[in-house]
DNA sequence: ACAGTGACTTAGCATTAGTGTT
DNA sequence: AACACTAATGCTAAGTCACTGT
């Protein structure tokens, strides 16, 4: 390990020290880990180090640091570490081909609760007359009882789905009997649940903090990981529970039985010189494995899809920040190239291949509309939807003409998530007359793009700029209309809430580029009500203070003394006042109607370099606060670091 | 090619926690 | 202290994309 001089700058953040390192090429943070409020983690663009006191500072890091009882001493004396003390850092081991860690330790995954049978008095009742169910059979009909009220318990397909399911679970008896699911009556168990639900809201305020204070040490036990010398926070630690599958959209395996998880269907991944998680007793794990090319802790099968999930960890860990940093990095290269590909693809639309035409074409609406990918599916297993490359001839209209456009072309197609995608884009003359001919002779629900996969698109991308695929381009025209928004929108005089405003303009065009949307809430009409009324009560309230100023300048050009002078300052101020907050909720009032319908969160944590955002805030003195929670500055702590006012995307 | 698998990112909604108000 | 509402977090489904073996 090579060891790096530096200077610490101290700067105060929560009664806490905090210290920036800033050398040519690493920058430092060291700040309180929420996990432990005594121990000080440091980071760099380039991995975490750990350090303790400007004793230790110097020594070598060691592994599993936090459970090493002698840094108990370290405790009363980091948190007044000298000003301007020189540290030593090390720089992080970067691994090559392929290999992830070279340590990894874990506790392995918290299971689901075990059933909880129903008490006596709840019954299930089959054709109007009460029936005890076995205990497998009971569980699974909770299930269907949790969810009645959800509409799509009246699907067809959910029913089937659930019916078909259920009665595997059934004794031979239970299913001799239980034949027809509309002769099935849930509700005592679902009012029960109910009930369950309520007393649980109304729980005292002391054990609401016993389960908090239980919740904390399961997380502290099982919600971290050593991976090479660092403690890192795991994202899903806990299995999920059984229940029934709810797909999104219009999904033919709705309604089916997800099994419940055992030891015995679980992979451990660690390392072999760790200390192995145990099964819990009398179970073991399927396998224990020790794969360093992979991330992940710990695997299972599902056995809805047959897909196989993870237990990974949390996006402030190293091995997910620098990925995340990467990602950016390649949408920063695609920047400098972007000209060059797309005059390529222009020259492609005029192609004599079908195939490097329909590249072309998918290409500009991949770049220009952000569209996905769109690996084809397996038809029956998931719902109808399409990317780009999976685009069918029913998907678009094409109009000569339309609203004084020309050549405009209509999209409407399910996306991800069953998400509608809707857009009228006016396009090149050639693009249309290209799109005319890959529909020719075509029904509806054939391939628009016939000569054309992703996998085909890919590899063509990855010989135009190495590590190019198709989301890239997602990444990049999202990142670059924040930046562009943020120039065109910030206005140096606003104050701070109106400049926030902007911000969360700027991220809504990327939004809205990105088709990012939402129901709106449930609460969304109330709540604007609420916001409506308060302003109203705040516009009263500013009437009043101008009232009272005039009076008081009334009062002061009689009387013409000091106090009467000091009153109409006061007065002034209190009108100042009460117009800021009036402005502050009205602003308020604008973001949340446009955003009604548009989900900004999905951008800001996987399509925007958070360094824009950082930079934005240090140029414009924001608070970084005000636009990323504290969960979003964990995940973006490298960018936090990384980025001055100065830095472009 | 191309089908299948595995690993990882992206996605919206549901639930929970937190905060301000009465 | 109870309540109402908002903001944050948790959950897990649904994508992308590389790789493998044929």
């Amino acid at each position: 390990m090579r060891s790096l001089d530096g200077k610490v700058k101290k700067e105060k953040e929560n009664g806490f020290a905090r210290y920036a390192w800033t050398p040519h090429l690493f920058c430092v943070l060291i700040c309180k880990l929420p996990a432990d409020p005594f121990l000080y983690k440091a980071s760099t663009h380039f991995g975490w180090l750990f350090f303790c006191s400007p004793q230790h500072v110097k020594s070598e890091p060691e592994d599993n640091f936090y459970y090493s009882p002698k840094y108990e001493k370290v405790i009363t004396f980091l948190p007044c570490l000298p000003h301007s003390v020189r540290v030593s850092l090390w720089e992080e081991e970067r691994y090559t081909d392929g290999v992830k860690w070279k340590f990894l330790e874990h506790k392995g995954p918290v299971f689901a609760p075990p059933y909880e049978p129903l008490p006596s008095h709840v019954k299930f009742y089959y054709d109007g007359k009460p029936m005890k169910l076995s205990l497998e059979a009971e569980e699974v009909a909770t299930f269907f009882a949790k969810m009645l009220d959800h509409e799509y318990t009246t699907k067809d397909i959910f029913r089937k789905n659930f019916f078909k399911d259920w009665r595997k679970e059934m004794t031979a008896e239970e299913k001799s009997k239980i034949t027809d699911l509309t002769k099935c009556d849930f509700t005592e168990m679902s009012e029960y649940f109910k009930a369950q639900s309520e007393a649980r809201k109304a729980m005292t305020k002391e054990d609401k903090q016993k389960i908090k204070e239980e919740n904390e040490r399961t997380l502290q036990q099982y919600g971290f990981c050593i991976m090479d010398n660092h403690r890192e926070r795991i994202a899903n630690f806990r299995i999920e529970p059984p229940g029934l599958f709810r797909g999104r959209g219009d999904h033919p395996k709705m309604g089916m039985l997800k099994r419940r998880i055992r030891p015995e269907d679980i992979i451990v991944n660690c390392s072999k010189d760790s200390k192995h998680p145990e099964p819990p007793p009398g179970t073991r794990w399927k396998e224990v494995r020790h794969d360093n090319k992979v991330t992940w802790l710990v695997s299972w099968t599902e056995n809805i899809q047959g897909s196989i999930k993870y237990i990974m960890l949390n996006p402030s860990s190293r091995i997910k920040g620098e990925k995340d940093w990467q990602k950016y990095e390649t949408a920063r290269r695609l920047k400098k190239c972007v000209d060059h590909i797309r005059n390529q693809y222009r020259e492609d639309w005029k192609s004599k291949e079908m195939r490097i035409r329909q590249r072309a074409v998918a290409l500009y609406f991949i770049d220009k509309l952000a569209l996905r990918a769109g690996n084809e599916k397996e038809e029956g297993e998931t719902a109808d939807t399409v990317g780009c490359c999976s685009l069918r001839v029913e998907h678009i209209s094409l109009y000569p003409e339309k609203d004084g456009q020309e050549y405009v072309v209509e999209f409407d197609f399910l996306g991800k998530d069953s998400i509608r995608y809707y857009n009228k884009v006016p396009v090149e003359k050639r693009v249309f007359k290209n799109l005319q001919l890959f529909m020719e002779n075509k029904e509806l629900d054939d391939d628009l793009f016939d000569r054309l996969n992703t996998s085909i698109l890919n590899k063509h991308l990855q010989e135009l700029m190495d590590g190019l695929t198709a989301k890239v381009f997602r990444t990049y025209n999202a990142s670059i209309t924040l930046q562009q928004q943020l120039k065109e929108l910030t206005n140096v005089e606003e104050n701070i809430p109106a400049k926030i405003l902007s911000y969360n303009r700027a991220n809504r065009a990327v939004a809205i580029l990105c088709n990012h949307q939402r129901a709106p809430p449930k609460t969304f009409e109330k709540s604007m009500q609420n916001l409506q009324s308060k302003i109203d009560a705040k516009r009263d309230q500013l009437a009043d203070a101008k009232r009272e100023l005039k009076s008081a300048k009334a009062d002061a050009k009689v009387r013409k003394d000091e106090k009467s002078k000091k009153a109409v300052e006061t007065k002034k101020k209190a009108v100042q006042r009460v117009e800021e907050q009036l402005m502050k909720l009205e602003v308020q009032a604008t973001d949340r109607e446009e955003n009604k319908q548009i989900a900004l969160g999905t951008s800001k944590l996987n399509y925007l370099d958070p360094r824009i955002s950082v930079a934005w805030c240090k140029k414009w003195g924001i608070p970084v606060e005000k636009i990323y929670n504290k969960t979003q500055r964990e995940k973006f702590a490298w960018a936090i670091d990384m980025a001055d006012q100065d830095f472009e995307f």
